[in-house]
DNA sequence: CTGAAAGCGCTTACAG
DNA sequence: CTGAAAGCGCTTACAG
């Protein structure tokens, strides 16, 4: 593998001119930097991103942390971050936090105080306050996604609000017989998410005069396979509730396909309503609040990259939280009672 | 954030000491090691990567390659990768291939070359001889997913036999009519198993004197939404095949979607078989060819760290292609014409 | 067992 | 515009 010196030999010149003539904003002469491109490519030479990080302190690599990598929602958000930092020239280093239980602090000691990335964004896993100001104070930028802390750039979704909107519109079909099937039982003290869906759903319920059914607010794992077998309990035994609000649509999928198990028609028996836009739900008509998580991916990703630019303003570099638009698309699992 | 000058004042000792002291095979006394390590935890040391890596000519980092991170399989072969690589210590860093056509080649080039990664795992893209024998050169292994090729050490399942399995299945119970919704249609003139499964299609139709009915041969994305379009208009016009063999779950899902809202009946009057193993299929009774694609991602991992570490004899580095088992699972979506 | 020194591959003031 | 030199943070022969 060519290194620095190959070139400059081959060109007829230092190091250093190399390294500027390769470099975007390098002052060198028209003709030296045709020369050392000529040399650079025709030996095949890329720049050791080792040797550059050490000596320019940027590695040009971000780190990001999600709980699990093959989990639909967060491969999604992955793949926002993917499509924008290599378009810039970024490389993403993949942690997942849920391997190792309890190593959150670890991650950040072992990872990112090794130096190799620039900034991290984390998705889900909130970060601590002193995180956060360790990372200011490093000059290694954070986003987060998925949660809000004071001094952070973070983006997500209204989750109290998508809970309270998808709960209202079965409310507004007449529903008063509600089911919760809440992510609860995932770990997460972090997933701020779990509490505040659930005061969501707690108010819109309210706002009708109707009280929260405690035993028709089950906590499963965000999958179908869980989901069903709750939701299966849940209309298989006593009185039914009508309608159903999951925290994902693979959970509500879970119920649908549960639901049609038990001789139950989605719809005419029971409505059921999600919170994702999985293509799945689309799929089988379930109705839902979209939550577009690559598009989470990209602006987090975008927010980041524009806090790393040497042109950065202040504005750029203010910390805050970006709201992302959830949107209600009604399709045909949810009806009029 | 501290380096090691400042261990090696705290410690009281030479940074060559503080290096040794925290290398697991390093020569020192037990005494200093333990000053050291008390130092070091004191001030969150930790030996930057950078450092180290231009110095051992190692980053414990492995590039992986997929195409695109956000589709269920390959989320699922980067899920069982980074479980293996995160235990023992290893970074992983990502590059979609698909989100720039054409670039493979530049993958290579800009990242590999950058040596930032010590070895590299490809996902479905079918390295060149050339790029092999390069690795090879520069001594960093390589292991492949998906596909096999001479001198690479590879693992895979055989789309050939899982294909002829499928359909073998279907004629099995008496199918003669039979569709087959291939994946030919994504872009990929490296994915070998597109032809591989559409000659174990054909083969197995043909040993029952069948010949392949092309235009039950279509072509289709491994998406819902596409799948149960085309499949959509293959059930709705004209004669109608008895079963459908789709090279994904996602895609038969997307039929029996279809069939279900044609008013057809699956398994009365349409067969579905589809391939992978997605959870969905089993939540939806899709008699399917499991190939546990996180067991791949795994079995690679191992392989690629095997050979890279210092112990390893010949026999891990003979490159040759491992097949991972697949396996026939019948559920509800097929019956007995 | 321990330290001084060289070197890994770059970039960037500093001179000229 | 260009080069020599220092330095980024480590590791590892080489001596002792």
């Amino acid at each position: 593998m060519a290194g620095i010196k190959d070139v400059a030999a081959a060109a007829g010149v230092s190091t250093a001119t190399v390294s500027r003539a390769l470099t975007p904003g390098g002052r060198v002469s028209a003709t030296t930097r045709e020369r050392v491109e000529t040399a650079a490519t025709r030996l095949g030479y890329v720049a050791s991103s080792l040797g550059a990080g050490l000596a320019t302190g940027r590695t040009r690599n971000i780190g990001v942390i999600v709980p699990l990598i093959d989990r639909w929602f967060y491969s999604q958000v992955v793949g926002g971050i993917a499509v924008t930092l290599q378009d810039l020239g970024y490389d993403l280093t993949l942690y997942n936090t849920a391997l190792k239980a309890g190593q959150d602090e670890r991650i950040f000691h072992d990872y990112l105080y090794r130096r190799q990335v620039d900034a991290v964004i984390s998705v889900s896993m909130q970060l601590k306050e002193q995180d956060a100001s360790f990372l200011r104070s490093v000059g290694r930028p954070a986003v987060g996604i998925g949660f809000s802390l004071e001094g952070l750039s973070t983006v997500g979704v209204d989750d109290y609000a998508m809970a309270h909107q998808a709960t209202t519109h079965l409310t507004g079909l007449g529903h008063r017989d509600i089911a919760h099937v809440s992510g609860g039982r995932v770990v997460a003290e972090n997933y701020s998410l779990i509490g505040q869906r659930q005061r969501g759903f707690a108010d819109a319920l309210a706002e009708t005069g109707t009280g929260v059914n405690a035993s028709w607010v089950v906590e499963s794992d965000f999958t179908i396979a869980d989901a069903r077998a709750k939701i299966s309990a849940l209309l298989g035994s006593g009185r039914r509730p009508t309608a159903v609000f999951c925290d994902s649509d693979e959970m509500a999928i879970g119920g649908m396909l549960a639901a049609s198990q038990l001789g139950l028609r989605v719809q005419e028996d029971v409505s059921f309503i999600g919170i994702d836009g999985h293509e799945l739900g689309e799929a089988m008509g379930l109705t839902t609040i979209s939550q577009a998580p690559g598009e989470q991916g990209r602006i987090a990703a975008q927010t980041l990259l524009r806090s790393l630019s040497p042109e950065s303003t202040a504005d750029d570099l203010r910390a805050g939280h970006q709201l992302v638009e959830s949107s209600l698309v009604v399709r045909s699992s949810t009806r009029r009672l």
